[in-house]
DNA sequence: GTCTATAGACGGATAGAC
DNA sequence: GTCTATCCGTCTATAGAC
């Protein structure tokens, strides 16, 4: 999918991947708001304007940022789904919210470009939101079986994971306090689930 | 506390006032990040430079707004408190968090202001911080008579109550689709912790 | 207290040579 | 594909006249 072609396209891919990995890194640490396309261009040994050369514009690598990002999340997705083969419901559900919650914590610029507006000015083009509301779907296809399926069990779910993420992040961002609850939080949704549907 | 002293220092307090009011005002439509002191200017009818008559920099207006929205949240509280009197626990629960959804939905600048690290490069000062911490500790006098105590039960309860307001803000920023599962999220709580204390 | 003028940056983006 | 030069705008903040 990603390297493929002549050399002249494999070459054009490298120097891709090399900005955005600039770019993210910055944005780690200056937060996504203050990326300047100078500074990545610094970082990978270039002038800013050779940037347009792969990417359109600021916005486009914003968007090829958040696409990359989603990608990432249905990877991860797809290793939760294997890990929790085989467990009963509640232990599979406190797996994948301990899981979504260390996803966020790994990068605090990918978890702000994803699922916070703090580019002001910025949202991800119709292509790239796209790539949301798929991801979204495949929540939905892992949730169903472990009893989530209901439009507000799956907005109850939502919230408590965002919650838990977003209190990892701004109160305890290298540490656990957060995710050592998913458990409970798990145990805690389930049985209200189960408590609503007799 | 606000009003008193000369006329002079009345009328200093008065052009303070619409500074901040602008300032949210701007904040708001084109996000807390996006904030410029010219703008901020102009919309009262001054030159940029005289601001600095009444803020010390834009860092100091981040702090009066960031402390501000302490000070609302402070006196939302105590409407909050009078309104569940005589409720029972779950009820009382869900009445708050409702009002607290409701409290992050008024405004998205002080939401990100307060709660969120949206602007790159300003974490609000020592003193601003502190009144924080106070509100932190007014919460937890909320919250014990409702049966939230523990530690652990504390930091769940935040984490839902943070992803309910994340989530509203988020997707349905004029709607009510996540205010809507307040008592919900407070039955869901309640009998938790009250499973985990049997 | 408010202004003008300006310092001193930094920003995204484009033109055009090589 | 990369560069230099540059456009044109932005910004916070300060100096100093009034």
């Amino acid at each position: 999918m990603t390297t493929a072609g002549t050399r002249k396209e494999q070459r054009h891919e490298l120097t891709r991947r090399q900005i955005l990995d600039a770019a993210w890194q910055l944005a780690e640490e200056r937060g996504v708001a203050g990326l300047s396309l100078r500074e990545v261009a610094r970082t990978v040994g270039m002038q800013a304007p050779s940037l347009y050369t792969y990417f359109e514009s600021k916005d486009g690598l914003f968007d090829a940022m958040f696409t990359e990002g989603y990608r990432q999340l249905g990877l991860a997705r797809e290793s939760w789904s294997e890990a929790i083969d085989g467990l009963d419901p509640v232990n599979a559900l406190a797996q994948v919210i301990a899981e979504w919650i260390r996803f966020c914590q790994e990068s605090v610029a990918r978890y702000q470009i994803m699922f916070t507006k703090a580019i002001p000015g910025w949202e991800p083009s119709a292509d790239a939101y796209s790539t949301s509301t798929r991801d979204y779907a495949r929540m939905l296809d892992a949730l169903g079986p472990l009893g989530i399926a209901d439009k507000d069990d799956i907005d109850l779910y939502t919230a408590v994971a965002a919650g838990l993420a977003a209190q990892q992040l701004a109160n305890d961002l290298e540490g656990d306090r957060w995710i050592r609850l998913a458990p409970v939080a798990a145990q805690m949704l389930y049985d209200n689930i189960k408590r609503r549907k007799e």
